[in-house]
DNA sequence: TTGAAAGCGCTAACAA
DNA sequence: TTGTTAGCGCTTTCAA
């Protein structure tokens, strides 16, 4: 604790003291000859470097047309002065503006609608860092509707777009493309992971099929049938993915219960019903159900319809207020979940750093795998 | 798609066309004397009420000194235009810089240690944004001695403290104080939740608790036995809720199941040792552990010395490379976790909102309840 | 109760 | 290859 001289002076420039002001620091130790404790800015870096602020700004920013020894001196300045820039001050000098763009199946159901929510949010959120954040629907029943869809959107409206939508060749085709035209692109959720150098914000697919064969294995304690699988559509990269996790666990480690052929409902409401009755039919010896696919409402209405819930485990995927009731009822045993707000926030930060040529924190954008018990629901989500 | 008059000259302001420069959509919208696609400016707000820049700041920050009428004339204008303030031109104007302590018990072992590097991390990570994080530790043998650490800090050298320590009327009193004194006080994952006007950073341990009886219930399979509960000590409110927590369930949902009385270690590797010998020789049908306290290594390696972990389930709390390493192996059958790095930013997020005099988002601030089997384990994290 | 004006730290157009 | 300089949008001091 230093003495502070005129404390008068310094109480003048303390109108509301409720978190420090550099200012009134500076002037602190302005009068006690003490500038250590402020931090440095690119007008100290440079006159420590003895360049101008421009090529401080040019070294910062990576910028060519800066000889490499001047780099060096500058970086050397950098580390001797621990110089950290103020993003606040390069946003504003920047004047930036990002405008992004999640592109979303049209027909989609209670999760697509959560998204959508988590979307608007992000946008009010991050509106005063100069983002412009919409989303757009788009039809997912012809890859080639996509493509257009993606052809059409142009760097000049549009700085980056996370697209949800099925891996398919001429989709990743457009995709590239528009990369290519100065437009960022990630996807989200389905569409591929880990293969491409495009960003995929979403949860690991074969994990969270593992895991919930998992669940069921611990949950059916033993008992000897049949586990019901049904997804929306198996041409999906992330639905096989899933099912390949989900069989890998079962067959290793639980003998006792035997997978069905997926059921593909098609987003179809009276389809679902009619192949999941079926199954029930001829299979009298069902004991778990596993609802693959994101929209989890037309599979869950028909399972439980057919069957008694009591008696049999149901795993589902996505927290929507059907999930979320069918679990507070005991109708559903576990959700696996990934965040909509995550999703949205991550897919938004990644587009930024794409923007800023920033790299990012790879370990803080990956998508947990939730898993949700009536126990362990928030009150408020 | 609008035509770009002049469009060399657009292109002579646009050396990296990365992401939309606001500057260049003023030079735009001037030249083709469209100006609504632009942000207003509190100078827009300013001509738009009526009234100075100063006047406008005043509104929006809220300070005293503007009549009603004015406030109103500005409040409208605002809707009217659709102002949304710049937070980089805010912080820059502001030169802030936030300094926040952690206060972390000093007898900590790997969970700690987790939480140590999240906020050192953090630390990096908000430099940028004018944020000096950094931790510290206090002894938690003696409520006297975390009071006297806390009564040492001065709101000149820190604008906000995050508390880790149990729950005491000192403690308690002293933190008030604290906050009367001008720094800002958050209570990290012990100490009061939802009692008091302070916030509260972790958890929700009631829930905990519960989860944890749910998943050793559903996991037991209707087996008959006893359920050994462990704890650092059974005086922090934590302990006690989650307990309460698990009592709930287990005694509601499992009649098979039988929880017996709380072992404390106290945080002693040989006291652990001897106690969890001593339930294991006096209790020859326990089929579950439950170990309740942050700190999970002890415990577990006491239980796991004396039972066979193929046969008893157990659970435990936290992410640390011995949980980790202990749920990959089968030892563990489930984690219950709150995220170390959640903690810590959303604990920032908090202190600085109250440095701010903002409002948060207490949706987006609550802690999720984790579970985590070998599945789901992320592979970086 | 209000307004004018000088910055905050960084960026980028333009000059050299 | 480097430097000079005018802002970016907001805050705050001081004067009125």
């Amino acid at each position: 604790m230093r003495q502070v001289p005129h404390i008068k002076i310094v109480l003048r420039y303390v109108p509301h003291i409720a978190c420090t002001r550099l200012k009134n620091r500076r002037l602190f130790f302005n009068l006690s000859s003490e500038r250590h404790a402020m931090r440095p800015t690119t007008k100290d870096l440079a006159k420590a470097a003895g360049v101008s602020l421009a090529t401080v700004d040019r070294v910062l920013n990576k910028r060519p047309g800066v000889r490499q020894k001047t780099v060096e001196a500058v970086n050397e300045a950098i580390n001797k002065i621990g110089f950290v820039r103020n993003l606040s001050a390069a946003n504003l000098a920047k004047s930036r503006q990002y405008r992004f763009r999640f592109l979303l199946p049209r027909r989609g159901d209670l999760f697509i609608s959560e998204l959508r929510d988590r979307i608007s949010e992000a946008n009010t959120g991050f509106s005063a860092e100069g983002m412009d954040i919409a989303h757009q629907e788009i039809s997912q029943v012809d890859p080639h509707l996509i493509t257009k869809a993606l052809l059409k959107i142009s760097p000049e409206e549009v700085d980056g777009v996370a697209l949800m939508a099925p891996e398919s060749p001429q989709v990743r085709d457009a995709a590239a493309r528009l990369q290519e035209k100065g437009v960022h692109v990630v996807h989200l959720i389905s569409g591929q992971q880990n293969l491409s150098v495009m960003d995929f914000v979403g949860i690991d697919n074969h994990a969270a099929g593992a895991t919930a064969a998992r669940l069921i294995g611990r949950f059916v304690c033993g008992h000897h049938g049949k586990v019901m699988v049904i997804s929306e559509t198996m041409n999906a990269r992330d639905s096989l993915e899933r099912r390949r996790g989900f069989d890998q666990i079962l067959t290793r480690d639980y003998p006792n219960l035997w997978a069905l052929p997926s059921l593909e409902t098609h987003g179809d409401e009276a389809r679902a019903h009619e192949i999941i009755s079926n199954a029930f039919a001829n299979n009298s010896d069902i004991v778990a159900a596993y609802v693959m696919s994101s929209e989890a409402r037309m599979p869950l209405n028909a399972v439980s319809q057919k069957s008694d819930p009591n008696t049999l485990t149901i795993i589902a995927h996505e927290l929507t207020d059907r999930t979320r009731k069918a679990l507070v009822t005991g109708e559903l045993d576990a959700v696996i979940a990934q965040n909509p707000g995550h999703l949205v926030r991550s897919s938004v930060r990644l587009l930024r750093a794409r923007c800023d040529k920033r790299e990012i924190m790879k370990s803080q954008e990956q998508i947990r795998i939730e898993i949700l018990l009536q126990e362990n629901l928030l009150p408020l989500q």
